[in-house]
DNA sequence: GGTCAACGTTGATACTCCCAACATAGCATA
DNA sequence: TATGCTATGTTGGGAGTATCAACGTTGACC
C-alpha cells in the first residue's frame, strides 16, 4: 500500500561523511537507546539510574561528589536528587563536619526502584546489541571504555 | 590550593551499572564530541553538515529525503533547509512533478561552507579519538556501524 | 469524486547541557 | 580577627535536539 515511489531502502544510507564519524554514531546510538528506553520507562529513570546506582556503589555522597562521578551539572543533581527525595528513595541531611554539603544516602525503597530500573534497563541494553555477538560487545565496550577514559581527566 | 579535601582522581569513575550500559557510553562520547565542536563552530554547524554532505553524495533530494537520509525529523529539516537557504548555501524549489516536494540542491557557496565544516570536523574526529590506535579506530568504527545498521530498517 | 497518504510548515512539550547568578559556608593568609 | 577566595546547593535563562500533533496542500488509488 505505497501510494507513492518507494526507493530501495538499502540505498537510504547516511552519508560517507556521516558514517565516518565517531561523534554522529555514538550520537544516533544514545538515540537508539533513548527510543527503546522510552518505551520501558520515563525517560527521567535514567538519571535517577544514574544517582541511584552511583550511591549503592560508593555509599553516601554530597550532591557535587555525584555529579563529578556521574559528570553532571549541579543543577542537574539537585533537580534529580530533589525528585527521588520526594519520593522517599534517598535520604539528604547537611554534613555536620561541613554545612554547606548535602550527605545523600540510599534508602530502603530506592534501592528497590534501582533494581526495578536495572531490568528495564537490561533489557534495552540487549535489545540495542542485538545485532552483535557477545565477544564484539565487550570489544565495543573496552574501546568506548577507553576512549572515554582518555577524556576523563580534563573535565568535570 | 586547593582549601578542601580532594579525592584521588583515579577513584573518581562512575558506577560500574553504567559503565557496562552502551547507550550511557555512546551519550557519553556524544557529548564530548559536542562539546569538542562547540570550541571551534556553532553547534547548529552540525545539523548543517548533515544536509550538506547528503545533498553532496547524493545529488538533489527531496527534504523528506533528506530526513529519512539522516534519521531527522521533518521539522528539524524544514528548520536548518530554510536556514541554509538564507544564507544562500542552496536552491530550493517545487518539484513541478509532485508539487508536494521541496527539491533541495547544493550550491557553490553550499559546496565551500561544507568543505569548511569538514575541516573543524577531521579536527575534532582526531582530538575524540586521540587515545585510540588506527587499528582500534577502525574497529570502533565498523562496530557502531552493525550496531547501527541492525537497527537501521525498521525506524524513520 | 471521495478517501487516504505524503509533504512541508508551525507549534507545543520534554530532556539535556551550559552559563550565570545568589546566599551560605569553609579555608587561607595577612 | 578580618579579608578574600573557593566550594556548595539552588534557581533561572538559554540553546540544541527529539517527539508529537495539527494544518493546508498535493497526489494516488478506488
Amino acid at each position: 500500500m505505497e501510494p507513492e515511489p518507494t526507493y530501495s531502502d538499502d540505498g537510504m544510507q547516511p552519508p560517507a561523511r556521516l558514517r565516518a564519524l565517531t561523534s554522529w554514531q555514538a550520537s544516533k546510538v544514545s538515540l537508539l537507546g533513548t527510543r527503546m528506553t522510552a518505551q520501558h520507562m520515563p525517560l527521567t529513570a535514567r538519571a535517577d539510574f544514574a544517582v541511584l546506582a552511583a550511591l549503592e556503589e560508593y555509599g553516601e555522597l554530597s550532591q557535587a561528589d555525584l555529579g563529578r562521578r556521574l559528570g553532571l551539572d549541579r543543577n542537574e543533581i539537585s533537580g534529580i536528587v530533589t525528585r527521588l527525595h520526594r519520593d522517599h528513595h534517598l535520604d539528604r541531611h547537611v554534613d555536620p563536619d561541613n554545612r554547606r554539603r548535602n550527605v545523600v544516602t540510599l534508602t530502603a525503597s530506592g534501592k528497590r526502584y534501582l533494581e526495578e530500573i536495572q531490568h528495564h534497563t537490561d533489557t534495552v541494553q540487549n535489545e540495542l546489541l542485538v545485532g552483535l555477538t557477545a565477544a564484539e560487545r565487550r570489544q565495543l565496550n573496552a574501546l568506548l571504555t577507553k576512549l572515554l577514559s582518555s577524556h576523563k581527566t580534563q573535565s568535570a
